[in-house]
DNA sequence: CCCCATTCTTGATCCAGATCAAAAGGCGGG
DNA sequence: CCCGCCTTTTGATCTGGATCAAGAATGGGG
């Protein structure tokens, strides 16, 4: 029952307790400005979104947002990283996303989340309260427009995914998931290529529907292969991004 | 290469060609106005949307948007049943969903469509030009928070698939996936019980992440335990959904 | 009404990845 | 600097579902 641990430690402090925060930063200086749902919010809009902000900091192993719980808040993710996931009964999970600086939380159209957020790094994120944003949105329909995009942009990424999850093999799938870190960090100005892995093994698994064991083991045949370097932290170095390409695909490049 | 057959099949009469069709259905008199789109649409906005429908007819095996091409038009579902399909470079095939009355086709946020959609029998549906229902949708809130309420559900039920492909076995997946047909045959006013199933063994393969074998055995243990009956046609009786149901949900029910 | 093509079921065997088991790192706390 | 815990790697074995291979329904066209 792998998740019994991250929850023992993260239930101790609720992100909704910490509805003050030390230090409030302005949105004017938000480091996330034009990657996030922000972007093209002229600046009186930003300005009521401002007023009913909060921040939130979170620390690894903090749930965010729990499934089944009402769902009276959204989040923008500033800073750090949190794995999105739903559970089974018997306590097998899948990660639906990783969220990174610039990424939204908290669309779900049903009156309850149906989904768990838990921190994996330190955690920043903006927080709204429900009724408030939507009052918000229906003043704004540029913030509406923006909803959509995100919207569909989840979409096509769940798409994705679900090919991944139903019809790729072990070696294809992880392939896929490093170049897909890799993308996402240049599209919020990181490099390339030493990618850093904020989660752990069990993590990766849960996401990519395999056991630590076996993406362990293809990890390890990559590098054996000249095709990755396992740095010392979290961090991978992509060495043939072009062979890791090829291997995500998978045949048919024939 | 299980899809160049359908392909084959389909690609003699695309979608678009039949711009112009013999009968325009109106929409005061749409059979799924209340569980579509269209739902909570004023008179006035029906009929600007009304202004630029066309109805399209297809049959089964026509291909109405392919992967790759340019996401200039949306659809509403009228009748008949649809499937949503990603391909890999060799011929996997995974299906992301399947679409009956009342549901929405054609959310794309990039300038492309991310996935190609296919008539699994004979096919009514709405279509509209993206640019034209792109300037109502700016003229209607109702319609835009509507659309975004879409996509919201979409997302769920992405995520519930991810969960199934990622997680469960063979039975919980055909089980759940009874189950999803019932309820949403519920949803559209048709029997919990005896459902339809208008796609084929491969199609439910490709949409579970498993073969035609496996989907063939599973249906016959739960025929032979007497869960289900299966019917001539498509169509499959659930003799005890609860049973169904905690087969769905896989042990922990402990 | 029969024929042929397609789909579906059933059986036999195989294998990618799961499970079980244990060693090897890494790292924070004392 | 050492200890103990957690994570990761590696090895051995097992198994659910895939693959390979026939049959048995089904159904539409002539």
């Amino acid at each position: 029952m792998r998740h019994e641990r991250s929850l023992a430690g993260g239930a101790k402090r609720r992100a909704s307790d910490g509805k003050s925060s030390a230090y409030e930063p302005p949105c004017g200086s938000c480091e996330v400005r034009e990657i996030g749902i922000c972007d093209a919010l002229s600046s009186a809009e930003i300005a009521r979104l401002e007023a009913i902000k909060t921040t939130t900091r979170l620390r690894p192993g903090d749930v965010i947002l729990r499934e089944g719980e009402p769902a009276d808040h959204l989040f923008n993710v500033k800073k750090g990283a949190i794995k999105v996931y739903k559970l089974l009964a018997d306590g097998r999970c899948q990660i639906t996303s990783f969220l990174f600086p610039g990424d939204f939380l908290g669309l779900a159209h049903d009156q309850n989340y149906a989904f768990t957020a838990e921190a994996l790094t330190d955690v920043e994120a903006c927080r709204f309260a429900r009724t408030q944003y939507e009052a918000v949105v229906q003043a704004c329909p540029t913030l509406e427009r923006r909803l959509l995009a995100t919207a569909s942009n989840e979409l096509v990424a769940a798409q994705d995914q679900m090919l991944l999850l139903g019809r790729k093999s072990a070696t294809e799938k992880v392939a896929s998931f490093l170049l897909m870190l890799s993308k996402r960090a240049v599209k919020r100005g990181e490099p390339a290529s030493p990618i850093t892995l904020p989660m752990k093994r069990a993590d990766i698994s849960d996401y990519l529907g395999l056991t630590i064991e076996t993406v362990s083991r293809v990890l390890t045949r990559l590098k054996k292969s000249g095709v990755i370097r396992i740095l010392n932290p979290g961090r991978i170095d992509l060495l043939r991004p072009s062979a890791l390409s090829d291997l995500a695909a998978g045949p048919g490049g024939a």
